[in-house]
DNA sequence: TAAATTCACTTGCGAAATGCAATCAATAAG
DNA sequence: CTTATTGATTGCATTTCGCAAGTGAATTTA
């Protein structure tokens, strides 16, 4: 029999359902999809210009590849990334933001603006 | 002779000691002060006006006691909230932004216009 | 002032997530 | 075809989370 991927996830993975909304609160609903510690770095490098996994794990902070996976998939079921041919007509596959994703960008700004006035030794990186 | 664990706290305490910067960059810096499912409702919380530790927990999500407890110290150690005394001329402690704190307002205020914007069935509290 | 209640946590513990190194299949390069 | 790179997955030890229960001081009530 041919080799095939399984259907869905088995007990090894990271994250088995979609968790559930802990509220109606729009703070909430947005920290539920990006509320924690590498997401929004990941989505700091997509508006760097960076769409390969590669790029992501070459980041500064040096997030695990078995982390960057889940999060990149979260993403992706939550309408913030998409995945695009990386060369035109190469299977290989690229990350890029949504519209949805785009939108973030005003936020990692202020994030940004905020890390740099309140927090000694921070500065934005040279690439 | 047996490895020895480098003496730092005893096994019941969350988070030993405090961790260090991941980078130099302003938005990983910020996400280590509170990147995370939690801090930011408990800093939107506080600009709802809220200052005692029951009325956070209060709060529809539901924070555990001893996640409260750990991120208020987190807070308090980031110089984003301080303790004053909740009633005049008593001993009862409440918790207040400071101008640090403050400060994140905006991001909260986008936080939340992005979610209502892009989450489907998020509404603000009537409280 | 004594008793009851509330408040602000702390503790214990099972479950889940994290971080790390190693591995692997598919693609691309030579 | 052979090798190197990419984009992950797997196993496992450690850490954190989330829940329920407990605790003692501060406050309120009787």
């Amino acid at each position: 029999m041919p080799s095939r991927k399984p259907a869905q996830k088995d007990s090894t993975s990271l994250r088995k359902t979609t968790p559930a909304r802990r509220s109606p609160c729009p703070v909430s609903c947005a920290l539920d999809l990006f509320g924690d510690r590498w997401t929004l770095l990941v989505i700091r490098d997509l508006v760097f210009g960076k769409t390969r996994f590669k790029e992501f794990t070459s980041s500064p902070e040096g997030i695990p590849t078995n982390i960057l996976s889940d999060r990149l998939e979260r993403l992706r079921e939550g309408g913030i990334i998409e995945q695009v041919p990386a060369t035109e007509g190469g299977k290989r596959m690229a990350y890029a933001l949504t519209e949805k994703g785009m939108s973030l960008r005003p936020i990692l700004k202020m994030l940004r603006d905020w890390g740099l006035q309140w927090e000694d030794g921070t500065r934005v990186s040279l690439e």
